[in-house]
DNA sequence: TGTACATCAGTGAACGCGCGTTCACTGATGTAC
DNA sequence: TGTACATCAGTGAACGCGCGTTCACTGATGTAC
C-alpha cells in the first residue's frame, strides 16, 4: 500500500465530504431531492466543482450505492458464525434489517433506483451479501435444520429468505414511517423465526 | 344511480384515458418518466387540457394509486372464502404478488412513492386489502390453526405476512427484472407455505 | 323549431424554475533544476 | 534556496432542457323560452 501525499489525502476527503452530503440530502428530501448543486451547497463549493471529483451525477449515485452494498455486507459478516443454522440465518437476516434502519438513505437508494437493479450480476456470486445469505441456507441443508423439496431448493429457500427481510426493511421504510402500533423488532424477530421453523419440513 | 348525460359520460371517458396514459407511461419508463405533458401528447391534448379533469399532475397520481388500492382489493377478494385458514391466507398472498406482477406501474406507484405513504389510516381499518389480511389471520387464529405468542398476535402476524409478500413483489419488480433461474411462482408458493406452517406453533 | 345566451372543453403561448453540464478563467500547490 | 513552469482545484457565468402551471382566447355543446 503506497503511502498518499498530502494532495491525494485531501482529494479522497473532499470526495467523502461529496458522499457524506449526498447521502445527507436522501435521507432529508429523498432521492428525488438529490441534485448536485445541493451537494455543492452543502459542502460549500460551486456546482461546477464536483467535476473535478465525479464524471456525472450518475457516478455520484453509484458510489453512494456501492458504499451501501459495502457496509451492509459488513454489518451481515459481523454476526457470529458459530450460532446453530437456524439461528444464525435468523441473526444475518436481523443485522440486514436493522442496516436499513440506520441507514435508509442507503438502503433505499440501493433496492429503489431502477438505475442499478436487475443485472444477474447482482444477485449471483458477486454480491456478497448475497452470497452470505446463501453460504447461511447452505450450512442448514448441509446440517440437515432445513429440507429441500423438488421445487424449493438453496436458491429458492435464499431469495425467499431475502424477500421476507427485504419486504420488512421496505415496510418499515416507506410505509409504515410514522406508525408504531407494537414494537417491530419484537415483530421481524417472530416472522423470522416463523419463517426459519417452516424451512425445517 | 342517476344517469349520466353524453356530456357526463364523455368527461369520465376522459378522465379514464388520462389515468390510461398515466399507467402507461410509467409502466414503460418509470415513475420519473410520467409527467403533464407526457400524458397529454400520448392522448393527443394540450397539456393545459389536463387541467379541466384534475387539479394537478400530484391530483392524477393519487387517482392511479387509488385505482390500484381498489384493483388490488378487488383481487384479492376474488379469493375463494371457504379455503381454510392456512390455504386461504396463502392463496391472498398469491393473488397480492400477481396484482403486483400484471401492474407493476400501479403497485409501483403505490408503494414506492414518499408522497402517498405512511399515514396511519393506510394501515387501519379502512385500507380495505390490509383489512382483508387481517380477518384471514383472525379466522386462523379462531380456528386453531395459528398459534399465538405475547409478542406476536394478530397484527403482528398480518404485519409480517404483509412484509413477505412486499419483499416478493417488490424483488421481482425492481431487482430481479430479467433475471429467471427457476420459476418464481413456484418458490413463491413454496414460500408462503413455509411462513404460515410456522404460524402454527 | 328557432334564437339568444351560458357553459363547457380545449388551444397556444408564455411564465418562472431548477436541473446537469460545459467552458474559459484564475490562483494555489507541487516539481525540476 | 530560488526560480520557472506544469498541474491541480475551484469559480462564475452561461447553455439548453423539460417541467408544472396560468391565462386569455375560441369554437362547440347544451339550455331556456
Amino acid at each position: 500500500m503506497t503511502t498518499l501525499s498530502p494532495r491525494e489525502r485531501r482529494h479522497l476527503r473532499t470526495k467523502d465530504a461529496i458522499l457524506d452530503a449526498a447521502r445527507q440530502i436522501i435521507r432529508e428530501q429523498g432521492a428525488d431531492g438529490l441534485s448536485i448543486r445541493a451537494i455543492a451547497e452543502r459542502i460549500e463549493y460551486s456546482p461546477a466543482a464536483l467535476y473535478e471529483y465525479f464524471g456525472s451525477k450518475e457516478e455520484i449515485m453509484a458510489a453512494v450505492c456501492g458504499q451501501g452494498h459495502e457496509r451492509l455486507t459488513q454489518a451481515m459478516t459481523a454476526v457470529d458464525p458459530t450460532l446453530p443454522a437456524p439461528e444464525y440465518l435468523m441473526a444475518i437476516g436481523q443485522a440486514y434489517i436493522a442496516f436499513a434502519m440506520q441507514n435508509p438513505e442507503h438502503y433505499l437508494l440501493m433496492f429503489t433506483n431502477p438505475a442499478f437493479a436487475g443485472s444477474p450480476e447482482d444477485i449471483g456470486a458477486s454480491d456478497s451479501s448475497f452470497t452470505l445469505l446463501l453460504a447461511a441456507v447452505q450450512r442448514g441443508l448441509d446440517e440437515g435444520a432445513f429440507k429441500e423439496r423438488p421445487t424449493y431448493g438453496l436458491m429458492q429457500m435464499a431469495y425467499t429468505a431475502w424477500a421476507i427481510v427485504h419486504g420488512i426493511a421496505m415496510l418499515r421504510l416507506t410505509y409504515l414511517t410514522n406508525y408504531d402500533p407494537f414494537d417491530f423488532d419484537t415483530a421481524d424477530r417472530e416472522a423470522l423465526r416463523s419463517f426459519t421453523s417452516g424451512l425445517k419440513k
